[in-house]
DNA sequence: ATAGTATTACGATTGTATTCGTAAGCAATC
DNA sequence: GATTGCTTACGAATACAATCGTAATACTAT
């Protein structure tokens, strides 16, 4: 599973919504594709369709129209990009994404004591 | 330049590259290619060839051997894609980008205490 | 100068992603 | 049971990325 990842701009568009609906339509999706870019519904309906033949996401075909879901969690697809970003963008240094996100995208408080926690536990280790 | 942020993957490898010596030549570039990759000569030439088109890169021609530089610092582009990859899939949220490196790819301990004092810095702020 | 070597330029091919038009099936409604 | 509206399936067209072969050009050493 981690080895076949591969997926496109498009898929990881459609994937993310998926995600976040836990299952979903092709109506359903494209409708939220539709918000952003103006693209035709067969284009969404033929995206899905490459994606079940690749495995990257499962569907119901009891009733007439499909439900699709992700054939993987989020996290997965989260520590996929997240590696490949540090090796390729960061020399391998993980503190200098981390630096970069909280330095441009500031979180809560609550948030940034979260993660004080975990430096704490990691901290020695 | 933060509008005209389009790079495939190989203009990218490309691009890490010419971070990394600040400037090379298309072999330069081509011999840390092709110890990762099977690929010709003329490959290599011509993508760089296209990215000076599209301005990702600038080259130097006064000597037949043209220098090519990145156009742009290799900040602006870890800041488009951390963005992106927080937006599309951490849904806006920045701290969870920032467990999930911490998580799987520990800093030494000098980094874990760099990145907290940052965070002391921007806590209540 | 000439031969050999490395470089750029450029067109053509291949591969892959994206897009859409059209047909066919099914269900509800008139 | 015809019409309408929504669905899937599928082929084809378009667009873009990646690869390479070939030729022209410049440089180097003989």
């Amino acid at each position: 599973m981690s080895k076949t990842f591969k997926t496109t701009e498009s898929e990881l568009e459609i994937l993310s919504i998926l995600w976040d609906k836990e299952s979903a339509t092709v109506r359903e999706v494209h409708e939220i594709v539709h918000l952003t870019k103006e693209v035709g519904y067969t284009t969404t309906l033929k995206l899905m369709q490459i994606m079940h033949e690749k495995g990257l996401v499962s569907r119901n075909e009891t009733a007439k129209t499909h439900i699709y879901t992700p054939s993987f969690a989020k996290e997965k697809a989260q520590e996929h990009y997240v590696s490949k970003m540090i090796r390729t963008l960061f020399s391998g240094n993980s503190s200098e994404l981390v630096l970069q996100a909280l330095g441009n995208h500031q979180p809560s408080d609550e948030e940034l004591s979260a993660i004080k926690n975990l430096i704490e536990k990691l901290e020695g280790k």
